[in-house]
DNA sequence: ACATTAAGTGATT
DNA sequence: AATCACTTAATGT
């Protein structure tokens, strides 16, 4: 496990760095569809992504959800450092999209590790530039995108953060994440398969070319 | 064989 | 683009 930490961490982090993440903190497995974050939850820990994926969204008190993006192998969550930080709330949900594994750290280090490792610090204000951009790509999609084009880049996101062309999932699935209604994605999802460019079968979609 | 769940479709707003 | 109402298809028991 060790090794496997090391390896994993290798050129990211200083030696000493590695350790202290390797001591500190707890590996932690999640089946999919569990939660690692949920709204209005507290927490005092953040998790770096060892392997899997995470879909991260945002719900409104009638429990209406919009996916705003996925989180890979080495990706943090940087919602979680503001919370962790001042002991707020969190304001978003992060549910494993594939069974997943993940390091949780207290956030006791955090302030230490900023000070002391120049690695740590460009990791996490790289975290927040990647969150931001992606945040904007959402906004923009969710604003100025038609449900087409949504759903379209809802599909890409998938294959690429899967790594698979073969998406096992409902219409309905995907009409909760973005927020719609099945019958919508349905007909959208017909109309790119007699463009050719997906193949639906029950409780699977084959991306052919998007 | 029957029930349940997923997907397809016309019509209406 | 959403909703309704209904049909058809696939799958589980």
């Amino acid at each position: 496990m060790k090794k496997k930490l090391k390896d994993f961490f290798e050129h990211q982090f200083e030696e000493a760095l590695i350790d202290e993440i390797i001591d500190a903190g707890e590996v932690k497995f999640y089946r999919e569809g569990e939660y690692l974050l949920n709204i209005n939850e507290n927490v005092n820990f953040f998790p770096f992504l060892l392997n899997g994926v995470f879909k991260v969204l945002r719900e409104d008190k009638n429990g209406n959800e919009v996916v705003m993006y996925f989180l890979e192998r080495g990706d943090t969550c940087a919602c979680v450092f503001i919370n962790s930080l001042n002991a707020q709330k969190t304001c978003i949900r992060a549910v494993a999209e594939t069974d997943s594994e993940v390091i949780l750290i207290h956030v006791n280090k955090f302030d230490d590790w900023m000070v002391k490792y120049p690695s740590f610090r460009n990791y996490v204000l790289e975290s927040y530039n990647l969150r931001l951009k992606e945040m904007m790509e959402a906004i923009d999609t969710l604003a100025f995108k038609k449900m087409d084009e949504r759903l379209l880049k809802y599909l890409r996101d998938k294959v690429q953060v899967l790594r698979t062309t073969s998406l096992n999932t409902t219409h309905q699935d995907i009409a909760y994440d973005m927020n719609t209604s099945r019958v919508v994605i349905s007909r959208l999802l017909k109309q790119l398969e007699n463009e050719g460019k997906i193949k639906l079968k029950r409780n699977n979609i084959d991306i052919l070319s998007i």
